[in-house]
DNA sequence: CAGTATCCTCAATGATACTG
DNA sequence: CAGTATCATTGAGGATACTG
């Protein structure tokens, strides 16, 4: 048994890691993953907790980030319908490690010069 | 001497902190701030080690992260003009943070499941 | 070298309506 | 509830040419 021993290099345009990067700091990806590190949510949780966000691009960022293995789906046949999204173990490596990152964001807004969008 | 005390809230569309992290994580704006945390780079420099920016986005971005204040510009006056951007106090700190994020990725692409962008 | 200025295009995003 | 489908928008991003 192996994975991989190749090592990801950012700083190529066409190495893999450069496409996951993408995708988990993407706009919404962050949101969605620091999220999940408080446990498993319904889609319409997500919809709630992370104002802004389009059902479009909700569900699109969910499943980019199922298709790289750091979100897993549920779904419970029940009625309704009941869907839980969680991290997987991977998907706790990324989101502590953006956890870090937005918390001292959160934490420094105030010293932080021009916090101004746009 | 007081810095504001107010956190911010990125699940609040309207904080300033979510304009930030837009930007700290911005396509090009996580490889500037990880590149730089290698020391002062020039302009020329940056746009050969980040493969695939162009002119007009690392400007873009390098105006960015400095008007919030996580870079800083060194104009020295020879000929040829050269220009260092390098890393304020706090610029240090989210770019410790987003190495640590890029860092992993680039040792776990491997094993992560679908590394395909599109 | 270190950018700025223009023009252009496509893809990311969002609003709306509909489905299982 | 948990999405998908469609359409419209626009602005991020890139190519090119030019400047101090």
């Amino acid at each position: 048994m192996r994975a991989s021993r190749e090592r990801g290099d950012l700083y190529a345009p066409d190495c893999p890691s450069r496409a996951v990067l993408d995708h988990v700091t993407s706009r919404w990806g962050v949101l969605v993953l620091v999220s999940l590190l408080g446990g498993p949510h319904r889609f319409s949780e997500l919809r709630r907790l992370i104002v802004g966000v389009s059902d479009k691009m909700l569900s699109q960022t969910l499943k980019l980030l199922q298709h790289d293995g750091f979100i897993a789906r549920d779904a419970f046949l029940e009625m309704p319908l009941r869907v839980e999204y969680r991290l997987t173990s991977s998907g706790v490596q990324v989101a502590e490690r953006l956890a870090v990152l937005t918390e001292w964001i959160e934490d420094s807004i105030g010293a932080i010069e021009g916090a101004r969008p746009k």
